[in-house]
DNA sequence: TCACCTATTTTGGTCTAACCAAATTTAGAA
DNA sequence: TTCTAAATTTGGTTAGACCAAAATAGGTGA
């Protein structure tokens, strides 16, 4: 009753023909979320809740929910409580993940993307043999012995491969980079789970990453770039054979 | 006996509890869009025909069709039928927009996305100086010619600034950085808006252009690289100034 | 006291039936 | 044929209801 018609002579507000009533909510509970008065991984208010505070009904209010979940700013599991999630960049990126899916079902969204990998990860080698930090360098080198020592089990070594690529992402302390490194791997997985492995392509894989390990630890970015390059585009031609 | 004693095991899933309804006809409408059966630019069915297609209410369809408009696969404008969008790079960049905006609202999260931006062009100029062919030299030279031409008018100098960075993301023919440079623009433009123009900074960021293009014409990767970032962080130091 | 099981209440997911206003289509007048 | 006005879609919204799963309260036995 807060809308109908209080006082109809005063009121002025061209009032709602701009877009939908949802969108308001929305755009409240965005405003909540970024405020903080609705708490980061707290639940959502009940919709019966949420349709007396906006003095919507309930499927406005489901409407908005679900264009909240779907930017990624709640996260919604079937029959549960909305969780709020404060947004970032890498929840920025999940939320692409359905329309991307589409994008990558023909070769040439894959491979575009993965040139487009290759392009960010040359810079970032090389970046990173300009300017990593002593303790990144550290970091590499772990994350390169644990890649060494998972050789004979491809299954972690796949995972350590990434790991080994992810700390390439944190070197320069923005969080955009580790975003993109999920959102690769996550994008590119499908392709590289049908990707036959075996110990003998992950020792290849193994002095590549040394490879670019040692180019960045001897501060020399042109070698790094060049290590990366080869090393990903090798990888794309184990990959490519999975389109048929 | 009849207790119901939930033994998990022999539970088979008797109707669809995977999921909701709504996921169901947005997977259909997606592969249907995928396969063409939907056309692009063509307007959705009438909701009313679609809840009697899929068997479903009128409010499950019409949160399908939110959901597909959240993820860019549908073009929503309020009174109007769906429109469908076949999605490309360029439509998955704009999907996420809204969160976006709500990543920039502090000074951090403009911060890292401009220098994720810097990270990027450095890069494409250096590629450009490496691999441009002869007539993106010649696109770009023509972007800086019409650049120059601008300096009077800031409007003007705005659109062929942006003009002449978005060549040098379309030098790699890949479909990724177009999307990204319209994603960047896009994204920061608001925060360019508040920036002073004038057609003495005109001047100074035409000279920059021009540095960029002659290191590219004259294959310097190097040069182009360090031209790049001066002309991007001397632009920062003015966007930063609109943060109270 | 506290863990464990059960009954009750919430709450999300879905449906039906309507109403309104804007968009679209149709029909009729000029 | 063209333009206008009425009739018909169609999207946006509301209300009330049902069900099943989740959350909660309550009681029971160790």
């Amino acid at each position: 009753m807060a809308h109908p018609k209080p006082h109809p002579a005063d009121i002025q507000i061209p009032p709602d023909r701009t877009g939908r009533a949802s969108d308001r909510i929305v755009r409240e509970i965005e405003a909540q979320i970024a405020t903080g008065e609705l708490v980061d991984r707290a639940p959502l208010p009940p919709e019966r809740d949420l349709m007396e505070r906006f003095g919507a009904s309930r499927a406005v209010v489901r409407e908005a929910i679900s264009a909240l979940s779907n930017s990624g700013l709640v996260e919604c599991k079937p029959r549960f409580r909305p969780i709020v999630r404060k947004p970032d960049f890498r929840t920025l990126i999940d939320a692409t993940g359905d329309v991307m899916r589409h994008l990558l079902d023909d070769e040439s969204g894959v491979k575009n993307l993965y040139e487009s990998r290759i392009f960010l990860e040359r810079a970032l080698v090389r970046e990173s043999a300009l300017r990593a930090r002593k303790d990144d360098i550290a970091e590499l080198s772990m994350a390169l012995d644990a890649n060494e020592a998972a050789i004979a089990d491809s299954d972690a070594f796949y995972k350590t491969d990434m790991a080994f690529h992810g700390v390439l992402y944190g070197i320069p302390k923005n969080p955009v980079y580790p975003a993109l490194h999920q959102a690769f791997t996550g994008w590119l997985a499908p392709h590289w789970d049908k990707m036959l492995r075996s110990p003998e392509r992950n020792r290849v894989n193994f002095r590549a990453h040394q490879d670019i390990f040692l180019a960045i630890r001897d501060r020399d970015p042109d070698a790094a770039e060049m290590a990366l390059e080869n090393h990903l585009r090798a990888a794309w031609e184990y990959v490519r054979g999975t389109f048929d």
